[in-house]
DNA sequence: TTTATTGT
């Protein structure tokens, strides 16, 4: 892991920066496609099927107009969808496997931050509508020597006590190095809440990792922790992807990441900036679609500044 | 200020 922050990304990190020219081929294409649009569009996860309609999500096939025969191997249903939860302060996809979220995306304004709720009105409470097989809960972090850290923060709800309440759901919670969620993970946190005075539109995702690294016989391999009886896995990092957009349409991304393990805190938070592609590559997600899909051009981006 | 855990 320590890899990582030894490479060039430790010092180069990225920021693609869309510049207002793109903000005009955007709009002159599907208005799906411009900034204003809200959270749900930029959603890094493509297209939620409707449940129960098994021919709409049998994988395309080249040509063929009719329901594909494989429609029946999902008679008795499919043994996922894709996890997608809304709720009062953020829009979560779970990972049941790894009892946490595979990422979190919210909002930062001024209104989100702004208000009187209270932390010490909130207790971290096991998510009912997680499945018991795949749910954790506060019995699997005691002891454990992990925080419960929050992956969508409490601070960033004070707008009303429920939005904050709902970010103590255990599928907004990671297992997360104490020092880490008390000091670097933390100013990063605030740093995302001071940006909202800059930037007209502030989202954050934010999510687990889990990177392969090598071991002595040569070979790479993920390896992690698991804690509790419900075994919810310890990721290696964590990442926190920043969608800046300013008043004239540009969007910036910053993407950062943090080992899970304790960080000095004075180290300067640009030095954990990595390019987003190896954040995509490494947790199988794709940020902001939206933008960088729309064409094949992305010599219209400036991508590296 | 915000991030938390543990023990009573």
């Amino acid at each position: 892991m320590q890899r990582l922050f030894c490479s060039r990304w430790f010092i180069s990190g990225v920021s693609l920066a869309v510049g207002a020219g793109v903000g005009v081929a955007l709009s002159s294409g599907s208005n799906r496609f411009l900034p204003e649009d809200g959270l749900l569009q930029r959603i890094p996860i493509i297209p939620m099927p409707s449940v129960n309609a098994a021919s709409e999500i049998i994988p395309y096939q080249h040509g063929q107009l009719t329901p594909s025969k494989s429609t029946a191997a999902v008679k008795y249903g499919f043994p996922s969808l894709s996890h997608i939860k809304s709720r009062e302060s953020y829009i979560t996809c779970y990972d049941p496997r790894n009892r946490t979220p595979a990422w979190v995306i919210e909002q930062l304004n001024a209104e989100a931050l702004t208000g009187t709720s209270d932390r010490k009105l909130c207790d971290f409470k096991e998510d009912e509508a997680v499945h018991v097989y795949h749910r954790a809960t506060n019995s699997d972090y005691r002891g454990s020597g992990f925080d419960r850290g929050h992956l969508a923060a409490a601070a960033n709800h004070k707008w009303s006590q429920k939005a904050m309440d709902d970010t103590f759901y255990l599928s907004n919670v990671a297992p997360q190095n104490p020092h880490l969620n008390q000091n670097a993970w933390n100013n990063l946190e605030k740093y995302c809440r001071s940006l909202i005075k800059h930037y007209e539109n502030v989202y954050v995702c934010s999510g687990p990792l889990y990177l392969p690294r090598q071991e002595s016989d040569g070979k790479m391999y993920v390896k992690y922790q698991v804690i509790g009886k419900n075994h919810v896995a310890v990721p290696t990092h964590f990442f926190k992807v920043v969608i800046l957009e300013k008043k004239r349409g540009e969007v910036e991304l910053r993407t950062y990441v943090m080992p899970n393990t304790p960080v000095d805190e004075k180290i300067p938070l640009e030095r954990f900036l990595v390019p987003i592609e190896s954040i995509e590559r490494a947790s199988g997600l794709l940020f902001v679609p939206n933008i960088l899909k729309r064409t094949n051009s992305l010599q219209a981006i400036t991508a590296r500044v």
